[in-house]
Order: structure tokens, then C-alpha cells, then sequence
DNA sequence: TTGTACGCGTTATCAT
DNA sequence: ATGATAACGCGTACAA
């Protein structure tokens, strides 16, 4: 039914090959017969199938983007940003949410893989490491985390820093008792290591109390965490979350208990989502630049499909303070969020 | 270099067909040579070339979503429905961003047609209707949007509608003078229209110094709307906005204009984002199901691909009003958010 | 039950 | 400069 180079050919009196160097601008051929076939091309509305192009090449000009979550915190922004670079380089992009589950991560991995994807971003995932060494032997992969993870290409985002810095900060602020509403979830446990280091490197013993861990990520997660945390350690002063939706929670809690924040409790949340600028008082956290993590994940997956040997590479990316209202830091300053679009 | 069905045959001293019928797993085939094959294939680490299938198929089993920013408001959820429906029915899902341009959206089209992907859902086209009648006829598609769109397979959500709803209740609630923080582009003017058509229902003549439309939809795009309508018609009393960003733009410069919301000027969203239930006071607007549109689409594309004749379907879907304390209802009774999840 | 041979639409290798 | 023909990996008549 679709036309196909040989109609082209037949219709123009030509040979297969001859149509297929013009469709390539390949310069081998007189001006007069490009023309005439291009006119054929052009009257039968003929397009290239890029199917039957990958058989040949064995390449598709198709990469695949694997995340937990499409809906989550910055996965819209991450996507958007590994999206326009594929784009101005001939991909076109595949996404698939694995919901978390890592055997789906799997499934979803070999799928792709069987349609020739020329390569793999994964995003959060939560394989271990070995495994993602595993199959990045057989795939063109640049993998995205906070983690460390051997052998393989990647970037990494400088969460445990992150909350090393943000607890830091309040400890400054004078903070000696300081919360952690969290998230774990397979080997992933950077966010809460680096709010345990940040005490104890400044010699205070953390109480197990003052962690409460969620498997949720959720706004309701952090609420219900929260409620749980200020119950079995009221002494607290401040607390350092997971992200801005855990955060959040914890705001809504802290109204319904009647604690104030900043004053009865200094409050970080991270990612620096939208929300942050909108809700009183403005939340301190960590900006982390989605979009530009996107792209930067897209590049290094290109550097990874050219190499012709395995090509390993770890890049780190930081997050940086942004502070507001929330923690009652004096000398606040309230830069504008730049997540501030919807 | 990857192991084809040819070494699978040749090690386990069958015919390709053989194989292929292992694979498929047809029923003609001596449990013995199967079980012989199958061990082949486990050792070989054999995987069947989806593009090569694909090439004597003429299916793919591969759809696109073209959608104008994944980072919209509730683009993330849309493309959640369809990746849920479309993974269970066996579809991998190609995901294009446009930046609302028309030209883009076509030559995405162009492009994942070539690659053979049997369907598309265009989410918030800014296509003319009539081409995209015509891309109808050569590619099947469902689209989604807020128009009304002839001989297409369409979703349509019923925005112009919504707003008049909206403002309908803002008259109920005893205000005249409503204005509207609007946006436009193309085609697409429900929102205003709908806006408008309520006023005149009524018998309130419009005047055009209550409507400001901006090309943005995002939280700033609000805020000097709002700056620019409240300066240009200060009698107002209440303002439906395009989205729940707008609405929180308005809510900023009310902030810095020291009016009150609700008791000086009531104010009502659209879409129901998170934030809608965080600010304070917490956004009446309307709620739209997004990941139950995504599955949706994806469900009538289904249908448009399985039908062998072009297969025209409108379906409609309402936005329900959710009241909370912006709007100064009296009778506020405030849901909670579906959304609340980050 | 199993195998042979051809076709899917394109690119690439050789001739001419 | 152009063309005949063989791949690419798999499915499918049809034959054995």
C-alpha cells in the first residue's frame, strides 16, 4: 500500500539505487535524473521507511528513557531536557515509567532493546549496582543517580552533599537537635547519609528518633512522617526532608500541631520545586537544574553510542542552597524560583 | 554480532522455521525439539529483532504522544494514563514535546511516521481542524483538546464548559463584575469563550477591559495579567483565570495590591494542580482527571487501530467544579486533592 | 512435524 | 553515472 522506493523507480525508469542516492544526497549522479526522480518522489508522496533503514544499519535513531515515575518531582523537566538534545541530534525518544518496580525496569530495558534502541538513559532507577554493571556491558546506557556506581557511565547527583549542606546549615543557624523526614527505597539511602554525617561530623550522636523513613515520596507521606517524628522526639528544632512534597507535609502537620515555622521549627525541603516560592513562608531547599541534568545525561549517551570500546564516565552534578523563609536563617535572602513556570 | 535465529538453527541442528515457531510459540512442534530449541535460545542469549519483525509485519507495536511541554500542567499525568494502558496492550510509547509549535508538530509526526509507529495521540494540538482532518486520513490518531474537531477521532475536554460553570457560580455568588486572566493560542479560545458565554447568559454585558489574554500559561503570565487587569478595571470582584498557574500569579499581585482574597476578590483556578490545595486560601478550580484521559486516548486509539476503515469517534469529558476557599462560597466544602502527590 | 524459498524496504558491493 | 544483486532478520506460503 505505502509507496516504496521501487514504485519510485519503476515511475521514474530508473534503477532502485539511483532513487536511494537521491534520497541520501549522495553526490555520485547527474543533475537532470536527480531532478526527474526527485519530481517522482515528490508526485507519489514517497517517504523513507527508517524501519527497513535500521534492519540495514542496525541503527534506529531511537533512544529510550526509563523512569520510575513521568509524574514525579522533576521528571517532567528531566525528560524535557534529554528530550530537546535528542531531538536537535536525529532521536526521537521513548519513555517508559517503571513505577519503581525494578523487575519492570528489567521488562521494559529488554523491549527496548529488541526494537534496536541505540541506547538507554535511566533515570533514578532502582537496580543495584552490580546488575546496572551487568547491563551496561550489553547496553548503551548513561545511568542518573545519586549513587555511586562502578563501571559504568554516569551521572551523579550530589544528594548526600546536599544534605550534608543543609544540615550543616542549620546547625549553624544554632540547631542541635535536628529531625529527618526520608526515603529509601533499594540501595538509594544518599539523602539521609548525608543528613547523619553533618551531625556527626560535628560530634552530635544521632538519635535513631529523629529519623522517621517513608517508602512514599508523596506530599501525604511526608505529613504522616512528620506527625510520627514530632511525637516521638518534640525536642526537635528543625528537620531536614527528603524533598519539597515531604516538606510540605511536614508544613501541614506543623499547622495542625501549632508549631510555627520558622520559629518553633526550621524547616529544608529538596528539589526546589515550584511549590517552594508559593507557600508561606517560603521553603529553603536545594535547586537541583533538571533540564540541564537532561541534557547533560543526553550528551554523555551520545559520548557512550560513539565510543566503539565501553566507555565509562562519571560526572557530578550539585545542588544548590536556596534559602528563603523556612529555616529563620537571618540574613534570608529569597532569590525567585526559576522552576516558578507551570 | 547479535545472535540471530539463523545461529539459534544452526546450533540446535534445526531449520529457521523451526526456531521461529519456538519463538512464537506455535503449537506444530514436537515437545522434544522444542524444549531442544528453547535451550539454544537460553544459551545463545538469543533476542528477536523487533525492527526486523516489524519490517514483514507492517506493525510496530510502537505509538507516539505528541504533546506541546511535558512539563505542562498535566502533561505528566496525561502521558502516565497512556504509558500504563499502552505498556498492558503491549506498546511501547515514543514521546515528542512540541513548545506549542505547529511546524514541530508536524515534522514529529513526519519522523515517527517514517519509524512505522502505528498510532499517535496529539495532546493540546495547535494544528488548524482542518489539518488535522487530514492527517487523520494518513496516520490513525486520537487527539485530545478542548475544541471541537470534525471527522477526527477526538477527545474533547469540555473546558468551555468548565468555565462557564465557573463563572456561573461566581454570578450565583452575587458578583457582576468578573473579569478573566486568560490565555490563546490558535484555535483554541474555549476558555474565554466560555467565560464570556456565562456573562451573556446572564445578561452582563462584557466588558472588554475584564478580559486579559496572555500566550504564556505559566504563574508569571498571571501575575502581570493580573497587575494590567486590576489597574485597567479596578471595579472587579472576581476573576476565573485560564489555570491554576494563572490564578496563583493573581493571588501574588493581590498580595502585593493589598486586596483580600476572597472578601475583596474572589478567585477561582482551573486544571486542580497541587497547588491548588497549599496556597492560602486554598484555590477553588476545576479538577480534571488527567491520567484517566491519558488511558482514555490511548483506549480509543486502540480502537481507531484496529478498525480496517477510517473510524471517527467523539467522546467528551467534563471538569468537575471542586470549592474551596478562594471563591467565598458560603457553603465551601473543601475535598481533598487527588493530586496531592509529588 | 519440519524445511525451503521468497518477500518486507532499504543499503551496499560490486560490476558496467 | 548507473544498475543488478546480495544482504539485514524474520514471517509465511507451500512443499516435503
Amino acid at each position: 500500500m505505502p509507496v516504496t522506493m521501487r514504485d519510485v523507480a519503476a515511475r521514474a525508469g530508473v534503477s532502485i539505487k539511483t532513487v536511494s542516492r537521491v534520497i541520501n544526497n549522495q553526490p555520485e549522479i547527474l543533475d537532470g535524473t536527480r531532478q526527474r526522480v526527485q519530481a517522482v518522489i515528490d508526485e507519489l508522496g514517497y517517504r523513507p521507511n527508517a524501519v527497513a533503514r535500521s534492519l540495514v544499519s542496525g541503527r534506529s535513531h531511537s533512544i529510550a528513557i526509563i523512569v520510575p515515575d513521568i509524574t514525579g518531582p522533576f521528571s517532567p523537566e528531566f525528560v524535557f531536557g534529554v528530550d530537546n538534545t535528542a531531538r536537535a541530534e536525529g532521536y526521537s525518544v521513548f519513555l517508559a515509567s517503571t513505577r519503581g518496580d525494578p523487575e519492570e525496569e528489567v521488562e521494559q530495558i529488554e523491549r527496548l532493546a529488541a526494537k534496536q534502541v541505540d541506547g538507554f538513559i535511566l533515570y533514578g532507577t532502582r537496580l543495584p549496582a552490580e546488575q546496572l554493571r551487568i547491563l551496561s556491558t550489553h547496553h548503551r546506557m548513561s545511568i542518573v543517580a545519586s549513587r555511586k556506581i562502578p563501571e559504568v557511565a554516569l551521572i551523579r547527583l550530589r544528594s548526600y552533599e546536599g544534605l550534608q549542606e543543609i544540615t550543616t546549615h542549620l546547625i549553624r543557624l544554632g540547631h542541635r537537635a535536628i529531625g529527618h523526614v526520608g526515603w529509601s527505597a533499594g540501595e538509594d539511602r544518599e539523602r539521609v547519609d548525608g543528613y547523619r554525617a553533618a551531625l556527626m561530623a560535628t560530634g552530635i550522636e544521632v538519635d535513631p528518633r529523629w529519623i522517621v523513613l517513608s517508602s512514599q515520596r508523596s506530599v501525604e507521606a511526608g505529613h504522616l512522617s512528620a506527625h510520627k517524628l514530632l511525637q516521638q522526639a518534640p525536642e526537635i528544632t528543625a528537620i531536614t526532608c527528603f524533598n519539597d512534597a515531604h516538606a510540605l507535609g511536614v508544613m501541614q502537620a506543623c499547622e495542625e500541631l501549632g508549631r510555627r515555622i520558622p520559629q518553633d521549627l526550621a524547616l529544608v525541603g529538596f528539589d526546589d520545586t515550584p511549590f517552594a516560592t508559593l507557600v508561606k513562608p517560603k521553603l529553603t531547599t536545594m535547586r537541583v537544574l533538571s533540564v540541564e541534568l537532561g541534557q547533560m545525561a543526553m550528551q554523555q549517551l551520545l559520548r557512550v553510542m560513539a565510543a566503539d570500546k565501553p566507555y565509562h564516565e562519571h560526572l557530578e552534578v550539585g545542588a544548590t542552597l536556596v534559602i528563603r523563609e523556612s529555616c529563620g536563617a537571618q540574613n534570608a535572602t529569597a532569590p525567585i524560583g526559576i522552576n516558578s513556570s507551570l
